[in-house]
DNA sequence: CGGCGTTTTGAGAGAGCTCAACATCGGTGG
DNA sequence: CCACCGATGTTGAGCTCTCTCAAAACGCCG
């Protein structure tokens, strides 16, 4: 997922990160597609402008995450990227990643690959989002990310980050955590939940 | 998004039918992977069988889609898909695919637009399902499929479908368009929904 | 120690879910 | 042509679960 494991050290060399200030544009619809990005630190939200003036949200991406993949394939950005709190992102110039897709298919299959991964992610967490039940999602949850022999779940982010991940408010998440550990379902540690054996 | 209109004709060629049984799986968990599917008809699940021996579904392919582009850059598959109804897939050999990626870099690079621009769909529909309020959520998805002038949105499923799209029930979903056209926000035609004008 | 963000628990309200009944539409066959 | 049937569309009533607002305990770091 992280960069560095997937772009050729040719085309990382030639990323340049940017400082952004609260609020400030990292381009808006219609610009000249520069490359894709990659988030180092903050918040980059995708926005779009509707009919009525009204602000809608696309995405918002965090850090580690690469975004605006489409603007590879694409003369013009078809939204805006904004950052709230400001940010700091690197950027790999469009012209440089795509000749290092021509020449090398094996960039190009990785590339693919990681594509194919992500769209995978999405898939499974949108279906997670269909389960209405706290608790079952958090169940789907721990199950999918469960260690190789299934019962230990590390947690990476904070719980709270967690919570929004699968879309709950903290307080529902604690909640359900609390009463999935009551019931015995789970046990609760410091950077990681066992799930009960089978 | 349709497979006529991005993989090259001389790999579409190559395109199996395969008619499935209710039940019956198209590939298991471990298997050799043979290619990408597209759906022709019915609906495809794939499910993953966690640590207690409970059914995790991952994600359900509908008509139109395609889906385990993954498998084209692993050896075996992650997941089993099984199809509850019954379907109709077209499957597309590995070799024949990832061939002529090899030789044809602008079918490489198509298949990446195609792989980004669903990225961004996932994505879209995930941020979709942050919005807790009906009426917004559903607001937010006309506002984002409405045509060039901003106003018309086409609706191609049933509304039944579109309400399982959002992640509402069909009931809530009724009732919130219902409470939107009363309120002037849309108007509701035969195939199609209108804004209001900003 | 002091301050900040996370974690936790409480109480209440509201929104969507569930169950249920009915209307409407399109297709099928007598 | 009409009766029938299934699926979609619509509305009602009640309930449950999550959200919201609130407050407090906890842990971490300067």
């Amino acid at each position: 997922m992280a960069v560095k494991d997937w772009l050729p050290s040719t085309v990382q060399a030639a990323g340049v990160e940017r400082v952004l200030s609260p609020g400030q544009a990292l381009f808006r619809l219609g610009d000249r597609t520069a490359g894709i990005y990659e988030i180092v630190k903050g918040q980059v939200q995708m926005v779009r402008v509707d009919s009525t003036g009204r602000e809608v949200v696309l995405y918002a991406a965090g850090p580690g995450e690469i975004f605006a993949e489409a603007a590879l394939f694409s003369p013009t950005y078809h939204c805006d990227a904004i950052t709230r709190t400001g940010a700091v992102v690197r950027l790999f110039p469009k012209a440089k990643v795509v000749a290092e897709f021509r020449q090398n298919p094996k960039a190009a299959e990785a590339f693919m690959a990681l594509l194919s991964r992500e769209i995978m992610r999405l898939r499974t967490r949108l279906e997670e989002r269909n389960i209405r039940s706290a608790r079952e999602r958090i169940l789907h949850f721990l199950a999918l990310n469960a260690d190789a022999d299934g019962r230990a779940v590390p947690l990476h982010g904070t719980l709270k980050d967690l919570a929004a991940e699968l879309g709950l408010t903290h307080e529902a998440f604690y909640r359900a955590l609390a009463a999935l550990a009551a019931d015995g379902e789970i046990k609760r540690f410091k950077n990681r939940i066992l799930l009960r054996k089978s």
